[in-house]
DNA sequence: TAGATTGTTAATCGATTAACAATC
DNA sequence: TAGATTGTTAATCGATTAACAATC
C-alpha cells in the first residue's frame, strides 16, 4: 500500500534499484527475491521490502520479485516513462560532457537547447546542436516547453542563471556548479557537487592516517 | 571534544562547511554564530555545533566562531592541507572535464597520469598530460606513489580497473562509471552516480504531478 | 500440503533538535 | 557585570531492522 510521505532516503535509493534491476534484465534473470537482491545490492533485505511497499505489493508470497515487472514498476516511479526536454547553461567542460554523454538521451532527456556566454564557443555544435548566446535563452525558454535546466556555469553566475529560467517558467534544476542554488518552493534543485564528493572521499583517506597519530578515540575498555 | 566515531551524516556535511566558510572569508567576514551561519546554510545552529564539536570546540561563548580559524581547522580535518597524486582512467567526455577542471588542482590535487584504451586518444594532451595506453597502467602505478584513481570507463570495465589498481596497492577511488564499485576494506569508493542525482530530481518532478492524479494521500484529516 | 517469501507491525537504533548550564 | 553564544546532555524524531502472520 502507498505511504503517505516517502521519506528523501527511500527516494534516494530508488535509481539504485533501477540500476540494478535493469542489469538483472540484461543478464537474463527473471525473479529475484528480496534476500537476494539484498545480498547484491548490499542493504538489508527488509528495507527493500520495506522501501518498495511505500509504492505497492509489487512482490508474491514465497516466489519473490519477477525483475522485469519490477523495473518497470520502479521507471514508472521515478517517471521515465516519459521523455524529458532539457536545456544546458555553461558549455564548458563539464557542460560539454554531458552534452555528450549519450545515457542521458537514452533515458529520454533530450537537450534542446545549449547556451554560453564565451563568443568563442556561441556557434559551435555539439552533438548537432549549436551552442547559442545566453542573451537569447529567456526568449528561447519563453518559447520552448522545458522541462529541466542543467547548470554548469561558473558558481557566481549560477544562481543568476537559475533565478532568470525559474522566472520563466521552468520547473527544476540540475545544478553542478559548487553553490548551493536556492528556489522558491514548487521549484525542484539538485546539487551535485562533484568537490564535496570527493572531499569525503579525501576525509576517509585521512580519517584513517588521523587514528593512529591523533589518538582521539577515548579508551572505551580494551581492544 | 572528539567524538569516538563521526558519523556519515557529519562527514557529508563537512565540505559544505568548508564551502561556505571560504566564501565567508573571500567576502572578508570575520566571525560568524552557530545562529547565522545556520540561516545561510539552511541546517540548524544546534546541528552545527553538535557537528563541530565531533572534532573539538572551535568556538568561543558569547562570542562564535572565527571565519578563518575554523575554515582552516575543516580543511585540516578533510585533509586538504596536503597534496594528491591523482590518476584518471578513461579520457572520454567525462575523464577530461575532469581532467581539465582546474578546481580540483587548486585544492592539491595533481594529475599525473591519464589512461585510456582508444588508439585515438593515446598521446594526445590535456592540460600538458599525455594520455597513456592502459596496458601501461599497471607498470606506471607501481613505479610512481598514488593517492587517488579515477575511473571514468564505461561500466563494463570499472570494476576491473579498480581491481588493478587496488592490486598495485591504490588506496582510495572515486568512481564515475554507473556501476557500484567494490573494493575490500582498508580501500575507500566514492560512486559518484550521476544517473541517479538526475533521476532523484525527476522523481520529484513527477512526484508532485502524481499526487493529483494519483489520490495516493490517505486523507488524513481535513485539508 | 509444506516451503518460501512477502507485506507489515513493532522494536531498535541513530541522527536531529531542544534545552540549558558553562563561560567568554 | 550583563548579554551572548557556545558545548553538551537529554528528548525527540525518523529511519532501519527484526519478527512474524499472511499467503502464494
Amino acid at each position: 500500500m502507498r505511504k503517505d510521505k516517502v521519506s528523501e532516503a527511500v527516494i534516494r535509493r530508488l535509481p539504485k534499484y533501477y540500476r540494478y534491476l535493469m542489469e538483472l534484465e540484461r543478464i537474463g534473470v527473471e525473479r529475484i527475491s528480496s534476500q537476494e537482491l539484498s545480498k547484491k545490492m548490499g542493504i538489508k533485505a527488509t528495507q527493500i521490502r520495506q522501501d518498495l511497499n511505500c509504492f505497492g505489493g509489487f512482490g508474491q508470497q514465497g516466489y519473490g520479485y519477477q525483475v522485469k515487472m519490477l523495473k518497470k514498476e520502479i521507471k514508472d516511479i521515478i517517471g521515465l516513462n516519459r521523455e524529458y526536454r532539457v536545456i544546458l547553461v555553461g558549455a564548458g567542460n563539464i557542460g560539454q560532457a554531458l552534452a555528450n554523454y549519450i545515457g542521458f538521451e537514452k533515458e529520454g532527456f533530450n537537450i534542446v537547447g545549449i547556451f554560453d556566454v564565451n563568443p568563442k564557443l556561441i556557434g559551435n555544435t555539439i552533438r548537432s546542436k549549436t551552442i547559442m548566446d545566453i542573451d537569447t535563452l529567456h526568449t528561447f525558454a519563453k518559447q520552448n516547453r522545458i522541462d529541466l535546466c542543467i547548470i554548469t556555469t561558473p558558481k557566481e553566475n549560477a544562481q543568476q542563471i537559475a533565478d532568470m529560467v525559474i522566472g520563466v517558467g521552468i520547473k527544476s534544476i540540475w545544478n553542478f556548479a559548487p553553490v548551493d542554488v536556492e528556489a522558491r518552493k514548487g521549484v525542484f534543485v539538485e546539487n551535485v557537487h562533484l568537490n564535496d564528493s570527493l572531499y569525503t572521499l579525501v576525509y576517509r583517506i585521512n580519517e584513517q592516517e588521523g587514528m593512529k597519530k591523533r589518538e582521539c578515540l577515548p579508551a572505551k575498555g580494551g581492544e
